[in-house]
DNA sequence: GACGCCGACTAAAGCGCTTTAGCGACGACA
DNA sequence: TGTCGTCGCTAAAGCGCTTTAGTCGGCGTC
């Protein structure tokens, strides 16, 4: 156990003269850099362990070296952020990959895009992280031009694809979407509802795309109804689109929580599922595996993915080569019980 | 906008030189010291304004200054966290005040308790936080006394409302689970099954002796499982509740994620909620909201929680008379369509 | 008119590391 | 034998702030 000198806590100086070093001896063992013989560097580090020490990280990072943090700053509602199960995983993902090579991950929720750039100068500006992941990257989004030009390394997570300022992690929503509307042809609909998200998202904007082009394709109607990914605009749209004169025989949802919403608006409804409505969702989670019957969802997993994007978050603050675009698994075609042929009556 | 100098950022020295001053008093004027006139202060903000500067973090904790960061372990799977609204909401909350007075939270998932402490040594040695605050309080908990004797300012979730080493955050379990208890004797319940949580934990311990305390005032039966909060585990335990002679007419869950498992039981048992048998759960979330139907919960808002402990963490930190125990809103019932009056045929 | 005090400010030290420059000893090489 | 290179290590500067200990001029007091 350390033993508490009087007062103040031990410094690099203590173990230095603990050892019988000079303190620049105690840094070089510590750093692994040359010049300190293997019996010197032995009793330093039994030093080190003697005290139980810790380089205190301000002086560390003060001598122009890294504040070993990252940041992740999220524009969302702070209470909705609770009930995402995306956001979660991703995060739990990020920081168990982070906490390996003991790099910290800071947490900052805000308004909007506008308050998150100033946080991200605000950071740059106090050296106090590293790097940064940005997400829900929208159309002439602001934030990448803005960090490349305040210095503060960033990782993408989202985007489209395409090489941009910074690296950034890509799932191909595309194809995603893709299959999951191949998956409702075959099962033979035509009319298909989709509670979308916000369309100035380019992820949304992807899905959007993918979907109808499938539709075209195969020959299936599309009606897409935007939301805010909220669950009472996901009830409302759900609502929506079951009011339509072609009532949709298949509905798909852009996240989870979305689609909860949309089987208890099911339920009051009268409406049974996949009896007299097939309901998917593009985000698997617990959620939908919990729902009753459980949803057809499009697969990934966001822990990997919270993992992928700190790996590249860590190689780009350390200065190691980085492509522009790390492609994350494609998100797969889950089927459960929420899924079924259309009913003979609306064929 | 900022003026990217050549080279290297500002720093108070330039932000001195361009207001004609000394470093000090940039210093002064920055920390609302007095021995500073209007006018130069005037000048000095303007001169911060003009070349966008912040002091750097690092330089400022070196002078045994704060870190102006607080830090949350949790000692729990970092995968199941993703699905846990309450810890969701809390971490939302947490963060949302610490925020507003730009104090940084800094998040970290880890294996066990042993590897908590440790990490609680390194933050305190590298004074790398200002406070922590420790959730999942256990029956003869290591972490106050390491804490205490590490030095680490720490606020405590939970505890049993008795006044420990360290400030607590109580909220009422007890009295919370006494109400849920009264609400089902009322509706004539007498066999009660209860899916409970890791009997080490004080609060899960605490919610039992409640159920059963208020069982033998109300002639009720009550029967807890516990378990280690997972799904598979509350679905094995409804399983078990339901297979006794007596089977129960009404279960109460521990957590909403467990309600969640047994709502998808009971309907594969082909049971009928309030109907055959109820459902309420302890934690209220936008989970038990969403489900079919809508489940019978003790309600509280953890978001607000979550700035309640950010507030007390933050004015002990900085050095504020803290109370022992800060008591947070005891969780109120709300009901909801899972629980009815008790079946004609088992009454 | 001498003294003390106060307000406004500055010089310099110090926080705990890292890093650069440099030093002495020793062995290799010519 | 002299020189150079290398190894193992130290002295000292420097990172960007805060803080302590002044300095200096003006004003009130007796």
């Amino acid at each position: 156990m350390t033993t508490e000198r009087p007062g103040r806590r031990a410094t690099i100086a203590d173990i230095a003269a603990r050892a019988g070093v000079s303190p620049t001896a105690v840094s070089f063992a510590l750093n692994d850099r040359p010049g300190i013989s293997e019996h010197t560097r032995a009793r330093i580090l039994a030093a080190v362990a003697e005290l139980g020490w810790r380089p205190n990280v301000a002086a560390r990072a003060l001598g122009g070296r890294r504040a070993d943090t990252v940041g992740l700053v999220v524009a969302r509602p702070a209470r909705t952020l609770g009930i995402e199960p995306f956001f979660a995983q991703l995060v739990s993902g990020l920081q168990a990959r982070l906490s390996t090579d003991l790099v910290a991950l800071q947490l900052l929720v805000v308004e909007d895009l506008s308050a998150e750039v100033d946080v991200y100068r605000r950071w740059a500006a106090e050296r106090r992280t590293d790097g940064v992941v940005v997400l829900d990257l929208e159309r002439d989004d602001p934030r990448p031009d803005e960090l490349v030009r305040m210095g503060l390394p960033a990782v993408l997570v989202g985007g489209d694809g395409t090489p941009g300022p910074m690296p950034a992690v890509f799932a191909d929503d595309h194809a995603a979407m893709t299959s999951l509307a191949e998956h409702l042809a075959a099962l033979g609909h035509v009319h298909v509802g989709h509670v979308g998200g916000i369309p100035a998202y380019v992820h949304s904007a992807r899905r959007v795309a993918a979907l109808h082009d499938a539709g075209a394709r195969l020959g299936m109607n599309i009606t897409t109804v935007p939301t805010d990914f909220s669950q009472d605009e996901a009830a409302a749209a759900t609502r929506a689109l079951l009011a339509r004169d072609e009532r949709p025989t298949a509905i798909v949802y852009d996240s989870d929580v979305a689609a909860l919403a949309g089987v208890t608006v099911l339920a009051e409804a009268g409406l049974g599922v996949p009896g007299d409505i097939s309901l998917a969702s593009f985000d698997d989670s617990e959620l939908v595996r919990l729902a009753h019957p459980p949803l057809t969802a499009m697969t990934r997993d966001t822990f990997e993915l919270g993992e992928l994007v700190a790996e590249t978050v860590l190689s780009l603050v350390r200065g190691e080569s980085v492509p522009d675009v790390v492609r994350a698994p494609t998100p797969e075609l889950t089927v459960r019980g929420s899924t079924g042929r259309v009913p003979e009556v609306a064929a």
